[in-house]
DNA sequence: CAGATCGTTCAGTATTGACTGAAATCTCCG
DNA sequence: CGGAGATTTCAGTCAATACTGAACGATCTG
């Protein structure tokens, strides 16, 4: 690994950190979006991160669970092939747009902790939970319509490429 | 404070350390968001959160720094009072919404560190960036929007109850 | 000016949780 | 069936960090 990439795996791992997830999940898939060979074994990527072989299995768990790796096996090879599929990126969008849901969810039970209270008092939370309501419902619309989109612009691309 | 009320601000608390703020900084904020006073004192707060003063003059300042809660001040009173004004909602927003930015700036740096690789090397990480840049500039559009129509809705009931 | 109250700072504590590495388990080939 | 190669599990270690509480400083009152 160049200093580079290094770097970027480094960054990509504290960020999914940040997100929920270990530091190690996001170097792993960070590392599966920019080897060379997009196929690794377990003891490819424990070589390529400094990392414990029962690390990357807990991890690999957890990232195939998700749906951000994939684990594929080869005839006459015991070995497990992790790589990181396309729609590892919409699960990862969604997810992060389940963010708005989270505090939608957390706002209406708060709501019914104070239900006996005057209007005016439960005004400041209420439109914390309408707010929440609204990016809820559109964050993920406009995110499905742009993969919809891109999807088929995809199709549009392999049809020509064949012709 | 009521067990629902409790649980609320508790799952506050854990809600913003899921955003790289404190607990204290969740629980703080949503106390400030049910209390039946809507400005409270350092004091006050702590004793409401079974919490430190030490830890409230931190937190406080996180807080009001990123502009979540405001602090204000009476003549005649030395003590603050901590209130957590409607704006801090839309900062919240987007604040939320720059982990589309960060996510794509990591994979700009990325790309950058792979640059002499050939394209189809580069595809996974290439697609990253793309879609975030999309969601990066989107994502914070509809919000803006969202916001700014519910202003206006808002000037146009104020307008209403004063004819 | 003395006294009291409020806010801040900071060293110490305790908890959390990610990672390691060795032992256990599984699977397939010869 | 024996054994090699691979994965999983788990107890232990280590670092990060949120919170406490006492000491300090500042500000207003009588």
């Amino acid at each position: 690994m160049t200093p580079g990439e290094s770097q970027f795996v480094e960054e990509m791992g504290q960020f999914l950190a940040s997100l929920g997830m270990t530091p190690m999940a996001g170097r792993m898939w960070g590392w599966l979006l920019i080897c060379e060979q997009p196929e690794q074994t377990a003891t490819d990527i424990a070589a390529a991160l400094h990392a414990s072989r029962g690390s990357i299995s807990g991890t690999a768990r957890l990232l195939a669970t998700s749906g951000l790796i994939r684990r594929t096996t080869k005839p006459g090879d015991r070995r497990e092939y992790f790589s990181a599929p396309p729609e590892g990126l919409d699960l990862l969008l969604n997810n992060a747009a389940g963010i708005y849901h989270q505090m939608r969810a957390i706002a209406m039970r708060g709501l019914d902790a104070i239900a006996d209270r005057p209007p005016e008092s439960r005004a400041r939370l209420q439109e914390f939970h309408d707010v929440m309501g609204f990016v809820e419902r559109e964050v993920p619309r406009v995110i499905a319509e742009y993969l919809r989109q891109r999807s088929t612009e995809r199709s549009a691309e392999r049809s020509k490429g064949k012709a």
